[in-house]
DNA sequence: TCTGGGGTCCTAGGACCC
DNA sequence: TCTGGGGTCCTAGGACCC
């Protein structure tokens, strides 16, 4: 058997440990820069607020409805998930953090010598207790049916108390039969519109359709779902591995046309990629600038450009990075195109221990002594040292007028009681 | 005025090899 | 007149996830 675990609408829940005052209350939280909405509490939901709602669009609502706003605080939820996550591995010798906010178990045996049922009700008191963090649980046969049998778990929560299991070829079939062919894992929008063109409404439905069909249209990938979803494990659980690309990406606040503020914001991405490669003990030879203008502003000149280019030798040196970014950004760049975001990605990543080297050039020795000595010194004193190109004036700080504080993290942030 | 960020996997097709 | 067959590797782009 499988088990999702799968925390409440986790930033709004992580907004609530802090500050109880809220429970009960509607929360949202936005995403960077204060854009849109990425996180609702039930409450919120009820209200009609939309994923992704534009902020200022809804303004007004949240105002009239008194619904708490915060700007997303990474620093919070990212230590909590961490949390959660060290609690829910000491159930099963396997788990895969599947992300911020869920996480697969694997029970192979447990089922003659434990009650799963009961393990995942004792898996939710202990994280409300622990952590502060409410969460539902699905089980099944496989990853796909745990993923319905979880959302079951949470939509019903007085019938089922947070924990659901789909053990029965009747229950599987029910199930798949209430879900709704756009709410299974792995069918997006795309998907969806292909299979509702030929009548396909719910996940039931999908399992009746033939393999050769679903292979064509959707790929290996859409064939291992319809048998994951017929209760034939087809999708494993996956180790935690490297990252295979790291990004940095950033819409602005204002829209840039000068290439200056453009190479600013490019090399302080440079730097940022830099830290996490050598933090993974990785290389990158990849390396790809992208420009994007305001997409909202159909009046102006659209432009959308990518240039990846391959480095001379593995790197993860941030001069380097940024030469090559720098590079590519002036390849990219078009004059009079006001533009709103801007990236930076490395892939082609390669454990550091493992370089091909070079019979001429490569890596500057004194490189890697430097960075490494600005990682040391970063670390010890919290990112006091930049390169000349960054902007040290932090005008680019991200607006984020509704940050709660880093409760865990912070000294300057901890928890007062008043007595 | 204002609209996020960071990932994964798969496939077709081109480049290249013998 | 007539021009093969069988591979591998790489990459861009499309689909998906949270």
């Amino acid at each position: 058997m499988y088990a999702l675990v799968d925390c409440n609408n986790f930033y709004a829940s992580c907004e609530r440990v802090f500050n109880p005052k809220l429970n009960g209350k509607p929360i949202v939280v936005l995403s960077n820069n204060d854009g849109c909405v990425i996180a609702r509490s039930n409450e919120a939901k009820a209200f009609g607020i939309p994923m992704g709602a534009p902020a200022f669009e809804y303004k007004k609502q949240f105002e009239e409805n008194n619904i708490h706003v915060f700007s997303s605080n990474y620093e919070l939820y990212g230590d909590l998930s961490n949390r959660v996550m060290k609690i829910l591995s000491t159930y099963s010798p396997v788990s895969e953090v599947y992300s911020i906010d869920e996480c697969f178990l694997k029970f192979d045996g447990f089922d003659t010598y434990f009650d799963l049922q009961n393990l995942g009700t004792d898996m939710i008191i202990k994280m409300q207790k622990w952590v502060g963090i409410p969460i539902s649980v699905g089980f099944a046969r496989s990853k796909a049916l745990a993923k319905v049998a979880n959302k079951i778990a949470k939509k019903f929560p007085e019938r089922t108390n947070g924990v659901y299991m789909i053990d029965t070829d009747e229950k599987r079939i029910k199930a798949l039969k209430w879900t709704k062919i756009e709410d299974v894992w792995g069918v997006g929008r795309q998907h969806t519109k292909r299979l509702k063109a030929i009548n396909v409404h719910n996940a039931y439905q999908f399992t009746q359709l033939p393999d050769d069909w679903i292979k064509h249209n959707m790929t290996i990938q859409g064939l291992r779902l319809k048998k994951d979803l017929l209760g034939i494990e087809s999708i494993q659980m996956e180790e935690v591995q490297d990252k295979k690309n790291i990004a940095c990406t950033r819409s602005f606040e204002k829209m840039y046309n000068d290439l200056d503020n453009l190479s600013e914001r490019v090399s302080t991405f440079s730097s940022n990629l830099g830290e996490k490669l050598r933090k993974q003990h990785s290389h990158c030879n990849l390396i790809s600038v992208f420009l994007l203008s305001n997409y909202f502003r159909k009046d102006l000149e659209q432009h959308r450009a990518f240039l990846t280019i391959k480095t001379d030798f593995p790197t993860n040196s941030t001069l380097e990075l940024n030469r090559i970014a720098q590079k590519a950004l002036k390849m990219i760049y078009k004059e009079g195109v006001y533009y709103k975001k801007a990236g930076v990605i490395v892939s082609g990543i390669t454990p550091a221990n493992n370089v091909q080297l070079k019979f001429f050039g490569g890596e500057n020795p004194k490189h890697i002594a430097l960075m490494n000595a600005i990682d040391k010194t970063n670390k010890k004193v919290g990112g006091k040292i930049k390169f000349g190109q960054n902007d040290l004036g932090r005008k680019w700080k991200m607006k984020q007028e509704k940050l709660s504080p880093c409760y865990t993290t912070r000294f300057s942030d901890i928890f007062t009681i008043k007595l």
